[in-house]
DNA sequence: CGTCTTTGACCAGCGC
DNA sequence: GCGCTGGTCAAAGACG
């Protein structure tokens, strides 16, 4: 049930939202009310605002991002993720601790992220790290089960930003799944690390309800590695499925800056097309292949200017706020497919969205 | 050849 | 105790 909604909503709002992002920029009148009175738990949350890629994008730092300085922290944090030279492979198990992504929401919705009351000042005494695990209940699996994933005790770092400081991470990513979210007409999709074999570190991509220009990236776990130079994997990155040739779908997509690497996840994300990957590493040195993505109308927001960090005091979760950004011409390439097969999308061209299909 | 993407199903946790 | 949601895994397919 849910899916099928969702499916039918978010798609269709995805898809032509994000077509007509910049032309139509309409905050989602999309009124429901997202507030169930389900979750209230304790998060810790870290809320980054972030507003172009270049300027700097943050990541999260799981294990260091207490609360306490989160903002100064939490950048530096964010920074190192997203540099690659300094990648202090030590890692730890950071505390986990879950939110309720209908919280967000609610945070979202407002003009900012608002730390303060909104996030319970709840905390958890430092769990284990979760680092997922086996499968439990499946045969044959690896190792470790499913995964302890504690839903209240995760730490997470929530950031907000354009479509294109999805995609700007020095780490490569690698999508696991997408779900629709219940109370996000938007899919959120799943990345996992894919730099290395091990890497405790995963990303989830959903697009903001209230703007959605805007992407909620919200990372967990750390990289037990320094940053990937260039990526592992050169093979099936880049993989950009051009619609079919019915559709218009709209010009081809011009090149990426060079700045942004990273594929697109947001593009995927919003638009329904091309390639996925996420692929993102990219240092400087690497050229990165991203995909392009074909974008639009937006093809220029790249820049992620931290304008606010805020920290929720108490919050568990590291929230960066990207605003959209404007320039840059960030490839997105699946974040997370809000295009979804299901609706195919126009901009694709017919459905060759996501592409998928598969 | 290798990797990544996509989709479906299962499981676990949490709330009521 | 039940139901709901979210998160993850696995398989197949596709692309570079
Ligand atoms: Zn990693």
């Amino acid at each position: 049930m849910e899916e099928e909604h969702y499916g039918n909503n978010w798609d269709l709002h995805a898809v032509v939202r994000f077509g007509c992002r910049r032309a139509l920029s309409p905050p989602q009148p999309r009124a429901e009310p997202i507030v169930p009175p389900r979750e209230k738990k304790k998060a810790e949350v870290l809320h980054l605002e972030k507003q172009g890629a270049d300027a700097g994008w943050c990541f999260p730092d799981l294990g260091a991002s207490d609360r306490a300085g989160c903002g100064e922290d939490a950048n530096e944090l964010l920074k190192a993720f997203f540099a690659p030279p300094p990648p202090p492979p030590t890692l730890k198990p950071l505390p986990t601790q879950q939110q309720q992504q209908q919280k967000q929401k609610q945070e979202m919705l407002q003009p900012l992220m608002i730390p303060s009351e909104a996030q319970a000042p709840l905390r958890s005494p430092t769990a284990a790290a979760p680092a997922r695990a086996q499968p439990s209940g499946r045969p044959a699996s690896g190792a470790v089960p499913r995964s302890k994933r504690r839903k209240n005790q995760q730490k997470k770092v929530v950031c907000h930003v354009a479509a294109d400081g999805v995609s700007s991470d020095v780490w490569a990513w690698r999508k696991y799944g997408q779900k629709p979210i219940k109370g996000s007409p938007y899919p959120r999709g799943y990345y996992r690390c894919s730099s290395s074999k091990g890497c405790p570190a995963r990303k989830q991509v959903e697009r903001s309800r209230a703007d959605p220009n805007t992407f909620i990236l919200t990372f967990t776990g750390e990289h037990n590695h320094a940053a990937p130079t260039h990526r592992n994997s050169l093979a099936g990155t880049s993989r950009n499925k051009f619609p079919p040739p019915s559709s218009s779908s709209g010009p081809p997509p011009q090149p990426p800056p060079p700045s942004l690497l990273v594929a697109g996840e947001a593009a995927a994300a919003a638009h329904p097309s091309p390639p996925s990957t996420s692929t993102a590493g990219l240092s400087p040195t690497t050229p990165l292949r991203t995909t392009s993505m074909e974008e639009d109308d937006d093809e220029e927001e790249d820049e992620l200017l931290v304008e606010d960090m805020e920290m929720a005091g108490e919050d568990d979760l590291l929230f960066l706020s990207g605003a959209d950004s404007e320039d840059g011409a960030t490839p997105m390439s699946s974040l997370f497919d809000v295009d979804d097969p299901f609706l195919g999308s126009p901009w694709n061209g017919g459905g060759a969205a996501a592409g998928a299909g598969s």
